[in-house]
RNA sequence: GGCGGUAUAGCCAAGUGGUAAGGCAGAGGUCUGCAAAACCUUUAUCACCGGUUCGAAUCCGGUUACCGCCUCCA
């Protein structure tokens, strides 16, 4: 089975074929890094991982890019509020958001580029840029003309004629047409800057990710995604120059995640309703908030709030118990059943139909759907009274298989040895059962719950938990 | 003004032509000494109007509401 992808480019799911055989190139938008990131920013991070995984899964060799905008106004001012370097500001915030996101069991990129180590690159992206005709210097600052690149406008589905009306000139600038938009800003007095051939600046914002995707993944990518704001006008600026520069595609398929909402308000950094990934990882489970993120398409809009992530909680321990209730059973399990064979045929059957979804443009919510469906058929299995320890093993493999590809997986409890004191006080409370003295034996079980464990009794003998 | 998206049960959320997946919450039942977990049963005709079709949540037209992009933004 194929994998499609739903391509803003052309508005359809098309199927997905790689430049090279067995590879994926990869390009994601990362962060500008003047502050934490907050969970908007963090829904593409988990999104595209998962993406991510599900291709390393089908056997894909992925190679991964994303980068840091390190060089920018925002880090700029942020620098001048608090009086570091703009390095001291950038490392701060590359260091906060690889933590943030490792929490949410994102895995490492294959490259991290930074603004400032692709210097050279981007500044001989821009030369060759003016060289060709596409872009033109005004007093230090070099600008790329739209208008020049035939096809303007195809990501974003405006012409360019439309997109003319919203464009602005601001104070100082010398654009020659308003939609003209800057490869290399001049540097400001006291301001951090490189030289150039046009004199000491910067780069503007677009240019870098069309300069990095080069360098690290070639003049033509697979998958180039982002959040969906980013379409116009930061990729559609970004097929502009790329393919004005290499006369080649760009980006083979454009991918856009949807926007997290606050009381259904898109949650921004300049809105200023935002909550931050690390204050909100300290608060819950990461885990849950990556199921929970995914428990949407990633195309649809996320609203959230408490009560949406706390019902996201329940959901994922019905996972997770059921895991545990089957590694429980396992002791009481025979080596081989006469229907093992029948119930491995039953488990694949699963895990394709599992794969089905997420081969359908990566439909997390459905794939969570037929794992829970999955888990139904588990539960049941424990409930059998006689049970193959094949089968419980291949269930349990099953479901972390699963997770796997979602980015999650079932949590070893540390602490999993009992007390000597609490072993002690199940096995007195086991006593006091058989002597159906049911007084002492619930007042054990109460007291143990105030210790976080929680007994349950099966048919199977007594299974505990830490709740 | 231009472009685009969304509207499905109490809540969340899948579903692009054949009589509505899944989860949370609720109700009833089974199991249990009681509980827990689990299992079983139970809750919608898909914003509205009209059209196409043997048949539409799903296609077309219109209406309403909300949201986003067009300006830094995941």
């Amino acid at each position: 089975m194929t994998i499609k992808i739903y391509n803003t480019l052309t508005h359809e799911k098309e199927e997905f074929r790689p430049i090279e055989e067995g590879k994926v190139k990869m390009y994601v938008c990362g962060p500008t890094v003047y502050n934490y990131i907050h969970i908007g920013n963090a829904r593409p991070a988990i999104v595209f991982d998962t993406v991510r995984r599900y291709f390393e899964y089908k056997g894909y060799q992925v190679d991964y890019v994303l980068n840091f905008t390190d060089v920018d106004d925002k880090i700029i001012n942020r620098a001048k509020e608090t009086g570091e370097t703009v390095h001291d500001i950038a490392n701060k915030y590359i260091q906060a958001y690889l933590e943030d996101v490792e929490a949410l069991g994102v895995k490492k990129a294959t490259h991290n580029p930074r603004v400032m180590e692709t210097m050279d690159e981007i500044i001989e992206f821009v030369s060759s840029l003016i060289d060709k005709g596409y872009a033109y210097e005004v007093d230090g600052d070099v600008y790329f003309k739209p208008r020049a690149f035939e096809g303007y406008g195809k990501l974003s589905h405006q012409s360019i004629d439309e997109l003319r009306a919203g464009a602005r000139i601001q104070v100082g600038e010398k654009k020659e047409d308003p939609l003209d938009f800057a490869l290399w800003k001049k540097a400001k007095e006291g301001e951090i800057s490189w030289d150039s051939p046009w004199g000491k600046g910067r780069p503007g914002w677009h240019i870098e990710c069309s300069a990095m995707a080069k360098k690290y993944l070639g003049e033509t990518i697979d998958i180039h995604a982002g959040g969906q704001d980013l379409t116009f006008p930061h990729h559609e600026n970004e097929i502009a120059q790329s393919e004005a520069n290499t006369g080649k595609t760009f980006a083979n398929y454009w991918m856009h995640n949807g926007y997290i909402n606050i009381n259904s308000e898109k949650m921004s950094k300049s809105l200023g309703n935002f909550i931050l990934a690390r204050d909100l990882i300290a608060k819950h489970d990461p885990q849950v908030i990556r199921f929970f993120m995914l428990s949407v398409h990633y195309r649809n809009p996320i609203n959230f709030t408490e009560e949406l992530l706390e019902s996201a909680k329940n959901s994922f321990e019905r996972i997770k118990t059921a895991y545990n209730n089957l590694e429980h059973r396992k002791q009481s399990s025979m080596n081989l059943t006469e229907d093992t064979e029948e119930w491995f045929g039953k488990i694949d059957e699963w895990k394709k139909q599992f794969e089905k979804e997420m081969d359908d443009d990566f439909n997390t919510a459905n794939a969570i759907s037929v794992l829970f469906e999955f888990i139904k058929e588990a539960n049941q299995y424990v409930q059998l009274e006689q049970t193959s320890t094949e089968v419980i093993e291949k269930f349990q493999e099953t479901i972390s298989a699963m997770l796997g590809i979602l980015g999650l997986e079932i949590t070893e409890d540390t602490s999993v040895l009992l007390d000597e004191e609490v072993e002690r006080l199940i096995e007195e409370r086991n006593e006091a059962r058989k002597n159906r003295n049911f007084a002492r034996a619930d007042e054990i079980r109460d007291m143990l719950k105030e210790k976080g464990i929680i007994l349950e009794d099966t048919p199977q003998g007594v299974r505990w938990k830490r709740g």
